[in-house]
DNA sequence: TCCTTGATATGGTCTGACCATACTGTGGTC
DNA sequence: GACCACAGTATGGTCAGACCATATCAAGGA
């Protein structure tokens, strides 16, 4: 027992404290995206604690898409605040698609629901579809499979930001790069992408006309043609 | 110009040269959760370069819930894979919601995309649904909001875990995470639980009767009922 | 006005040391 | 033989200090 005696034991691990103490100025200081953070060194100086510890704390805000380092001097220069979870995302497919933790298969599915919940949403707020458009054109100038699949995600991703929501859309951009080599392969073994194509032009003129219904099955029945299975 | 002449310039930074490392380390030798890596003084002499920078890759790694680093020695001791991309997610929505990077508003309608398609395909597959009953009889027997929200917590993510995708019941997981403050404050805010009660009954039924159209409508009525804004 | 050049602040890396932790093996004790 | 105390050791965690590469800035000269 230790009868009520108490020490201070180290629970944290010291980059931890920097991490919350980081975050701690995030959340009081209203920091946002484009604003700079301190210097390693100023910063280890400020909390105490050595410029190791810092620069572990910065690789887990870095991995999460939170910070930039910059090397040099000037104005951008520094640990900058940035807005990026697509980054931290696309990571984390990879690596544990790699562990076998993950499967393709979920990864399509999840790819699936987003893709419907978002043309169903991006038609309800008829939204712009001026994104689609240009995508629809890089795909009929595409000239090989590679550069099909580049434009046909961007069509989808902008399926995704049509929807309003930042989150799904970073998410999405996430599991298109996941699935990028997969999905050149299913565009090579199709072969003809003629149906492809139409299935683009239902999609997008169910959104303009705001059918969300018919959005919804559009997007399905071409995910259906795309990955038969 | 460079008038063809190539010096071989460093791009990557060291630790992102050991993370490609490590990563195809996994790959090759086919490594999945519960394996142990090198220890860290090992890996860096292996792969020429300082523990600081093997210890910065293992930030990156545990980062993204790939690695668990043990102190100590024994099997257990060292960085040990892990397939945990639930605490990754969770990092990432509360660091982006507290950058305003992210609303809460756009966190709530990934819940409710998520969670009316799990119910769907839970209902599709049969699935089993003791751990829900489970969550249910905590909900009952809960004394505070707090504690509710607990037990509808596990009783919604149990949801997403019968749709059988582990990435859609993950990202479940992190985004009632993100929500737990938002979701007591509902809880109290609505004072009876009844209606909440009777929705969930309802849920629970559809599912066992793997009526997939009703599961997700009593989905979508319930999260109404819970957030009505 | 423009260019050169040195000063400087920044992140990136390395070395080597020390600490706390937790297992491992040894040896003594009963 | 069974048990326990204790030294040994491998592990991650932290620190201090140094040096490098890079990018800007400021001073000075052409």
């Amino acid at each position: 027992m230790d009868g009520g005696g108490w020490r201070p034991v180290k629970r944290t691990r010291t980059f931890e404290d920097v991490l919350a103490q980081i975050e701690r100025r995030i959340a009081e200081d209203g920091l946002t995206a484009g604003d700079r953070l301190p210097a390693e060194r100023q910063l280890a100086e400020q909390l105490g604690v050595s410029r190791s510890s810092v620069r572990e704390a910065m690789r887990v805000l870095e991995t999460l898409g939170v910070v930039s380092s910059q090397v040099g001097r000037g104005p951008d220069a520094g640990a900058v605040l940035i807005a990026r979870p697509e980054s931290a995302l696309t990571d984390l497919l990879r690596l544990h698609l790699g562990l076998a933790s993950l499967e393709m298969r979920e990864v399509i599915d999840a790819r699936h629901m987003i893709e419907e919940w978002a043309a169903t949403r991006a038609a309800a707020v008829r939204a712009d579809t001026s994104a689609l458009v240009s995508a629809l054109a890089g795909m009929d100038a595409a000239g090989s499979a590679e550069e099909f699949v580049e434009h046909d995600t961007a069509f989808h991703c902008a399926i995704a930001d049509a929807s309003g929501n930042r989150l799904i859309a970073a998410i999405m951009r996430s599991l298109r790069d996941s699935m990028r080599r997969y999905a050149v392969e299913a565009v090579e073994r199709l072969g003809d992408t003629s149906v492809l194509r139409a299935d683009h032009v239902r999609i997008l003129e169910a959104i303009d006309r705001g059918e969300a219904d018919e959005a919804a099955r559009a997007v399905s029945e071409h995910l259906a043609h795309a990955y038969r299975s």
